[in-house]
DNA sequence: ATTGACCTTCACGTAACGTAAAGGTGTAGC
DNA sequence: GCTACACCTTTACGTTACGTGAAGGTCAAT
């Protein structure tokens, strides 16, 4: 039986494309090229592409692969057992990440204790430690103390009180741009103290504010579909509503 | 403070080439470019660099901390929530792939069954079965059964009684090998009974033998460390000696 | 002869940089 | 003033395993 790149590919559910690059890496060749120079491809290669699919099914790259199928000799377990070295590592690592990851939305969604001063700050301070027990070392080693520390300051000097003004400037903004929104007009009184609001509410995380960058970042409200959705949640429309007030606050401030 | 790459890049533990990066897509523009074109940076570049180290180590996407550090709105939990899902996401395939290259470990060392036909039959079928559950419903889906049922055939098909017929030529191979190793003559009649099993064994995985085949992979041996590291692994030169032997025996069979 | 389904070879894009290469800048020592 | 030498710049290829066109040739049927 013999198979071009389409009929193989239908076969062993894989792309045109895969056939294409497995035999540009030298990991599967045709068995013939026709007098048309197309791949024709045997029972052989059948096989030899079905123990492939097996072993990327196991997460093993093309590159280890091309030494399994290339040389029986690899075909055993000690590829595998190589491999499986690698997976472990790396679930410790993700395991690693996703502690951390949590740690941090708790810290940020104040389940635990953003009402109560105290345990938030044993809370971060938790945090830092469990980090600098997990990788703190290594890091520290490669550059160094002040770096870390500085690091951890930053997360330290990140304080409830500041947060907390934050999210009310948040909140307030979000209402006043609501009701703006149902009066249409951009240019109005309610909008452009939303505006306002949007910028005061900036200021607490650029150290220097520009028109032109509030203006830009307003125009990504719009061209940002991820933003959009943001602002769009509540009202459709909302976010190119907020870029019109904030083009009209930014041309008219100077 | 001013800093130019180097200096940032030292404060900071990441490379030149990092910052330029980051100047590159955006995420950290230097806050002026001075008369020749060096990129300086000041004190808020400073801080904003902390952060995106932060969510680095968090391993978050530079697309995503693009937006979060763009637009403080999204610094909050959402994308973290967000990125937390996607990470208990690859865990869990993570879990599924070393779950089963652990039972392919186990099937090719024997080291459960491989004495027991009936139990490693047995063996390779709840292993078939596992994938069957976990993922063989997507793939039937997406390829047809054909597909799926080749593959599964394939695998019942190595008996173990392949195997282990392999398995001896391989020990037999590698006894000779040591024995024509020592005799320090490629040619010999010893180098020469080892090229002949080898060229054996390597039938049992190949289904059609050709000269240029079976010399280009011992040339390999030779040339892919990975190879190399393998056949030296009890006695150093034994690559090399492999090679030569092979090459004399498929230019002396016509 | 034309369509439509195949096939071919480029070649760019993906993530987050590492690693040269080729060339300009700044400063210290002679 | 000249030369080292450490710094800076841009350009561009390599990494993994292909996806996705683009431009153009082939094959069988209408």
């Amino acid at each position: 039986m013999e198979y071009t790149v389409q009929k193989l590919g239908r076969l062993a559910g894989v792309s045109t494309r895969t056939l294409r690059f497995y035999d540009e890496i030298g990991i599967l060749k045709p068995a013939r090229i026709n007098s048309s120079g197309y791949r024709i491809y045997g029972q052989k290669e059948v096989d030899r592409l079905q123990q492939i699919l097996f072993y990327r099914e196991l997460g093993v790259s093309l590159d280890r692969i091309k030494q399994i199928v290339t040389d029986p000799s690899f075909n055993g377990a000690d590829a595998l057992k190589e491999h499986r070295e690698q997976l472990l590592d790396k679930r410790k690592q993700l395991d690693l990440l996703i502690s951390n990851v949590e740690k941090t939305i708790a810290l940020y969604e104040g389940r635990i204790t953003m009402t109560d001063k105290e345990k938030f700050e044993g809370f971060k301070q938790k945090l830092m430690e469990d980090n600098e027990n997990k990788y703190g070392k290594e890091i520290r080693e490669k550059y160094g103390d002040d770096v870390v520390d500085k690091s951890n300051e930053k997360l330290m000097n990140m304080t409830q009180e500041q947060h907390e003004a934050a999210a009310r400037l948040v909140a307030e903004m979000t209402s006043t741009l609501a009701e703006a929104f149902k009066t249409g007009d951009p240019a109005g009184e309610l909008a452009q103290k939303a505006a306002e609001l949007h910028k005061q509410w900036l200021m607490f995380y650029w150290s220097e504010y520009s028109k032109e960058g509030h203006a830009g970042l307003a125009q990504m409200y719009v061209d940002d579909e991820r933003f959009t959705a943001h602002y769009d949640a509540e009202q459709p429309g909302t976010a190119a509503f907020l870029r019109d007030a904030i083009h009209i606050y930014t041309s008219m401030k100077k």
